[in-house]
DNA sequence: TTGTAAGCGTTATCAC
DNA sequence: GTGATAACGCTTACAA
């Protein structure tokens, strides 16, 4: 590995001139540039960026934290990221918490020791204070934890109303909801807007809560099996409506005939499986492009126009409603 | 960011001591070593890991390049990665290459600036020599480029050879093997291993190249449709497998009486989507045990036992077979 | 326009 | 046992 220096003797000029051309700061005799630039071609050098990082005290490293890699949503949210960060001439550290506070406790301390430039946090966790604590920009994906940290979330109210319509336009008189974990955020934003809509006019509906990560299948049956006469299904997720219409299927109902069924998030599997769902899409790009442009903003100094930011979500109709 | 600095001066002692009890080195007096603890505990002190990685040119930092984030195959075998990388206090950079030859000569560049320890490979690429010239250890999973690079693969002849006897032995006649792209060393040897098994019995059967990415549907749908007297159909993903179910549901066929399917890969859904699909299983959780086990053997300087690991696959029998 | 040298936060080699 | 100090590879005043 070449180091600067290599290239200064091999250039016949100091280091502190190699460091001029690389960094394109200050004065440097075009020639001199040349002679330099050369010297770098010929070692092969890359300058290396922990020590510039040490003295500098950014890293061009950004963390994400999230809850699982698994699951389609967060996977796909991470390739955007990445695709982002990249193209900034970042790099992405990412931290799997699985759910687990010692885990996200683990890499809080590590943030700091890397002067990790910023951290995009999609955490259901609520160790507020720990974040708090961390002096490096946050921008955090799908929840608000706190007034003080900004946030990108998808419009749930607006997810939960759009299905809620969309049930009672095409005559659904008993609906089914089955929903993640109630202590999410997301979760209870997308339950509020979805009853408003049905209370208001009146139409029968309760909600069952599921694990996002491992939804069972057994008990979605369960819950089908003691409802057979629902005619509408509402999903906090497209993999628990894919269950979901499986378990219909199984109990010889018609779809969207008999019951029609919505989900949430738009995943690839929802335009492939048959039935094509129809699903409330949430837009991981435009989430994944905000996040990360805030956070640069962030890292920069500069403030942002909106804090706290909702991207809206459109309701995509397939075949699993009339 | 209190640094070794302060925790000496609020301890009374040189940094030198303050670093022998950080590290456990060196003598160092027990009553001494408590004072620095306690100012280590009251400044909340962490050391900086950069000027650590500076000094001893070794980051803890191993990076993992993958073709993609999305599907579920590398999602998983990169969360094990995680898993066991946390646990041995290394972090992880994630590397997208989208099978852009582009972004790997970019990542590839960045690994040597950042003292990155160690490279956990999935490429489809073919850019040897550019690996080769990278100094530090590497393991690579799936392929295997090269004899110079160690490597851990499934045993993908054996996976073939199950999937084919499996199909004989319930009496397939005519069998569609729907395959990755055959230009892939993954492919050629599930192919071998399939066809060595049929050919010896004389039953019939052809390959169709697909995409793993993005298989089409409609290039399946028309594959079964123009072979509707087919008995079985071996695919090389469980995505895939899951498209020609359907396919082979609308053209009116009866799963497994008339057709047999076997995947490959058991993904989650392999055994939630109904028909549960018999499939060929990778183990992820040893392939990544195995990747990182060595890679720090590579790290430490010690030498591998087993050069290219094969790690045994496994047929799950479940609902769409005999 | 260029070079010298201090400093970023560590670790390790010496003396003491 | 402990403390100076050089070194890791880089950037940036400040001099020249």
């Amino acid at each position: 590995m070449a180091t600067i220096k290599d290239v200064a003797k091999k250039a016949h000029v100091s280091v502190a001139t190699v460091s001029r051309v690389i960094n394109q700061k200050g004065y440097v005799n075009s020639e001199t540039r040349e002679m330099v630039l050369e010297a770098i071609k010929e070692l092969d050098y890359v300058p290396n960026e922990l020590a510039r990082s040490l003295f500098q005290k950014k890293s061009s490293i950004i963390a994400v934290l999230v809850p699982h890699l698994t699951s389609y949503y967060f996977a796909e949210l991470l390739e955007f990221i990445e695709d982002i960060t990249l193209e900034l001439d970042y790099r992405l550290m990412v931290c799997n918490s699985h759910d687990d506070p010692e885990k996200e406790a683990q890499y809080l301390k590590i943030f700091d020791q890397y002067n990790i430039d910023g951290l995009i946090l999609i955490a259901n966790t609520h160790r507020i204070e720990d974040y708090k604590k961390l002096d490096i920009p946050i921008i955090e994906i799908d929840h608000k934890l706190t007034e003080d940290i900004p946030s990108i979330t998808s419009n749930n109210v607006l997810g939960g109303k759009l299905a809620a319509e969309k049930l009672i336009n095409t005559g659904c008189k008993k609906i089914i909801h089955f929903r993640g974990p109630s202590d999410l955020m997301t979760v209870r934003e997308r339950t509020d807007g979805f009853k408003s809509v049905l209370e208001k006019n009146e139409v029968y509906n309760f909600s069952y809560d599921l694990d996002f990560k491992t939804p069972s299948p057994e008990d979605i049956e369960n819950v089908i099996w003691s409802n057979l006469d629902c005619d509408g299904v509402f999903c906090d997720s497209d993999y628990i409506a894919i269950l979901a219409i499986q378990a219909l299927k199984k109990a010889g109902k018609k779809i969207p005939e008999e019951v029609q069924v919505i989900g949430f998030d738009n995943i690839e599997l929802a335009d492939v499986l048959k039935p094509h769902l129809t699903t409330v899409s949430q837009n991981r790009q435009k989430i994944a492009e905000y996040a990360i442009n805030s956070l640069m903003k962030l890292i920069n100094k500069e403030s942002l126009e909106v804090f706290h930011r909702k991207i809206d979500v459109e309701l995509i109709e397939r075949d699993t409603t009339k």
